[in-house]
DNA sequence: GCCAACGTTGGC
DNA sequence: GCCAACGTTGGC
């Protein structure tokens, strides 16, 4: 068992959407980094995934969501009308990859970005240090943990 | 809306 | 393979 944070913008995606339908997959797609691609190849099924809201009013971590599907390729970059299009991608060999995430858990309450970086346990992940925009980020399960005790 | 930080691109 | 220019992220 393998621990992640994923970012989202909650008007694109937020732990409500999940929450709204438990019983369905929703595929994670539109990641285009490598760093984060190479960090979503090696989530496995039963992973879990704090979902973290950014550029919005309310900044912090929503709940938690489970992968259900590992990395697969992303239907977006082929697909000339998403803005996740890429034209220099390939479909023999593609460059993007998809996960598909199913709904856990919603927290009561936004674990704030204030918050986050008065926890200790925190202060080495990339989620809490300045420039950083790694949007899928590992979490030990010592970091995970500290989360939790927070909610 | 601003802008610092950072990743990617492409000319050389 | 360097690096300037550009585009994007994301907190404020």
């Amino acid at each position: 068992m393998q621990y992640w944070l994923m970012k989202t913008e909650p008007d694109e995606c937020s732990i409500d959407d999940f929450a709204a339908t438990p019983d369905q997959v929703i595929r994670w797609d539109g990641v285009r980094n490598y760093q984060a691609r190479n960090f979503m190849r090696d989530m496995a099924i039963g992973d879990e995934v704090f979902i973290y809201h950014s550029s919005c009013a309310k900044i912090g971590i929503a709940g938690i969501v489970r992968v259900t599907r590992t990395a697969y390729s992303d239907p977006t970059q082929f697909n000339p009308e998403s803005a996740y299009f890429d034209k220099r991608s390939k479909p023999d060999n593609p460059r993007w990859d998809a996960v598909d995430l199913k709904f856990m858990r919603k927290f009561a309450r936004i674990l704030t970005l204030d918050e986050l970086k008065n926890v200790a346990e925190l202060a080495d992940s990339p989620l809490i240090q300045k420039g950083n925009r790694l949007s899928v980020i590992p979490f030990s399960k010592v970091e995970r943990d500290s989360v939790l005790v927070k909610v």
